[in-house]
DNA sequence: ACCGTTCCCGGGAACGGTCCCGAAAAAATA
DNA sequence: TATTTTTTCGGGACCGTTCCCGGGAACGGT
């Protein structure tokens, strides 16, 4: 037991070869005798050796390795891009390293740093909730490492930039809630300093001035994407003097709990109040009412945030590219007061 | 752009030092004058440099990186076990190098052999749902780099290991349901090469035993973990000439689209069937009813296991440990036949 | 003035691979 | 047989870092 790894140069002294011989054997390149081949292939599989990535990578300068900066892995959204990342890197032969910031802008400096001390060939981001400024991720730009930001992007850095069309779905759910009669719609908004949080609101108002309703702040929430703060939010909406008669969550998680806390008060969904969520989970079918939402493909922002980089790593002369990928608006019975035959 | 990462040699050309001055400046060990230091400290800080993980860790013969092999991210009890992971990790300055194995044996044994390149200091393993043997551990041991199982253990291979007391867990909900009246509960099982689904298993059919109910094998599921067969066993169950009271599902999300496709069938939960989930949650207390269900620490488990495994990299010598964490039973509303005031 | 100690610093080996280059041996050609 | 070509292998540099060792300078004590 606690037996060194055996290197190339153990093969070498065993063999009588020179670690060069060896090295040429079990890379399988050129000029290496069949049968010398054979007895270093033979040795090696049966000392169980592995090739010590560390030290190739020193010398290639490169790591075959990927970074990823994601806010949490508990959200599922970004637990399915990281899927897609995945399967993508796979395929390309590239290892992941994952590191999550928890939301918090002095964690994902860290990550960036240990990412950066790994030496990763390209890194993908999305930042946290907290980071609302972007002379962190100057130094990458600057070294010529590639980035792609996916998700949670930070704009006006000139890096490649993978999202969803925020502005566009959210102007679509907001209208089909005003072509179910919904007059007074409350929207969760993010944080404003992040891109997506403030084209989601900017569609959300686009789609009430459209059709001449009000803009109200009273029924704009500015929630930080957490959960905790629900309650407080919906409780604060039905004691509205003019209750709203429509509800556009931050996600899905927010409007089951909403919904839940709505029917105990007696309020009937969607008849008194229409929900509508983000990101279409799965739960939302097995809901009751079941709840409309917005279907996020998530593994194919992932999967198309890591082809961008993957692209940008083969081949460092690439342009900045950005990439909008379409959601859907899914219609279930939480947000249809007319009913549809 | 595209310029190559600063390194000790630049420093010490610079300002005309060798590269152990420099390295002993940077590193603020013994012997060096403070003059000499500070400049080399303020020329590494201006530079941005950032030392080469690679080559430290080639040198030192260790990576301060702990590989974790899971089955699925998405899984939010194998995210949450990461979680968990992390922060201790964190704690203790070490990195976190994660693979998912896609529930693959095939996967699994590649992540085992990447992480085994990558050197990482220790393992932190649940295994996938179709691994059945585990020989490709062995080599692991034998070498002596310490390795920790947790949730999906491998037994009889000398390991540490971290679970939950599946079976005391399962006794316990299958009694809760007999307390409130059930006396055909179905049970849906994992594969049985595991070690967690075999206890569950016991557990369920020790309480039947011991209340003097019948086992029946037209009872028990044999599921996979899968979530796209969960209507196809609904419709089984509601099918059955001789009806179950009672369903104890492998995890809530199983759980609860089974009381969905229950309810659509006009059965009430849980007058006619009371539905018990596992792992306990968010969405629990907002379904309707709200979900009785196990509540497994996850968070804990990881931490745990990842605490044991640092403690085997500090210190080799140590014999493999055993923790067992304790489950929680959470009634709610699905399994309360018998109203509690 | 001489010697021992302390303080700084540089040189070089080592970690485990790959790869370029040159050399010896074998084979092919003249 | 002599020369060229090809095949096969070894030597050493290199990647970036740490660490051991040795050496020179300054300094204090006799």
């Amino acid at each position: 037991m606690d037996k060194k790894p055996v290197t190339i140069k153990d093969i070498a002294q065993m063999l009588g070869l020179s670690k060069s011989t060896v090295s040429r054997a079990l890379i399988g390149r050129s000029d290496i005798h069949p049968e010398t081949k054979n007895k270093v292939v033979e040795l090696a599989k049966q000392l169980k050796y592995e090739p010590n990535t560390l030290a190739l990578n020193l010398k290639q300068q490169k790591t075959n390795t990927i970074g990823v900066i994601i806010p949490e892995t508990i959200n599922r959204f970004f637990a399915r891009s990281v899927g897609g990342i995945q399967r993508v890197a796979d395929m390309a032969g590239m290892n992941v390293m994952i590191c999550q910031s928890n939301e918090s802008y002095l964690t994902e400096k860290n990550n960036l740093h240990s990412l950066l001390s790994s030496r990763v060939d390209g890194l993908l981001v999305a930042i946290s909730r907290e980071t609302d400024r972007t002379d962190h991720f100057r130094p990458i730009l600057e070294r010529g490492i590639p980035l792609v930001f996916f998700d949670r992007i930070c704009e006006n850095l000139g890096a490649s930039q993978v999202f969803t069309d925020n502005a566009e779905i959210s102007f679509q759910g907001t209208e089909h809630l005003i072509s179910q009669g919904c007059k007074r719609i409350a929207f969760m908004a993010g944080p404003q300093h992040l891109f997506t949080s403030r084209n989601r609101l900017q569609g959300y108002s686009d789609a009430l001035k459209k059709h001449n309703l009000p803009v109200q702040e009273s029924l704009i929430i500015h929630s930080q994407y957490r959960t905790n703060k629900v309650e407080e939010f919906a409780r604060y909406l039905i004691s509205m003097p003019q209750r709203p008669d429509a509800i556009f969550a931050i996600n899905d998680y927010a409007a089951i709990e909403m919904m839940h806390i709505f029917k105990k008060s007696g309020l009937r969904i969607p008849h008194d109040v229409a929900v509508l969520g983000f990101n279409n989970e799965n739960m939302c079918q097995f809901v009751e009412p079941a709840l409309s939402s917005i279907d996020h493909p998530a593994k194919d922002m992932g999967a198309a945030a890591a082809e961008i980089l993957i692209n940008h790593i083969r081949h460092q002369d690439l342009k900045p590219e950005q990439r909008i990928i379409k959601s859907k608006l899914v219609i279930r019975e939480s947000t249809l007061k007319i009913p549809a035959f």
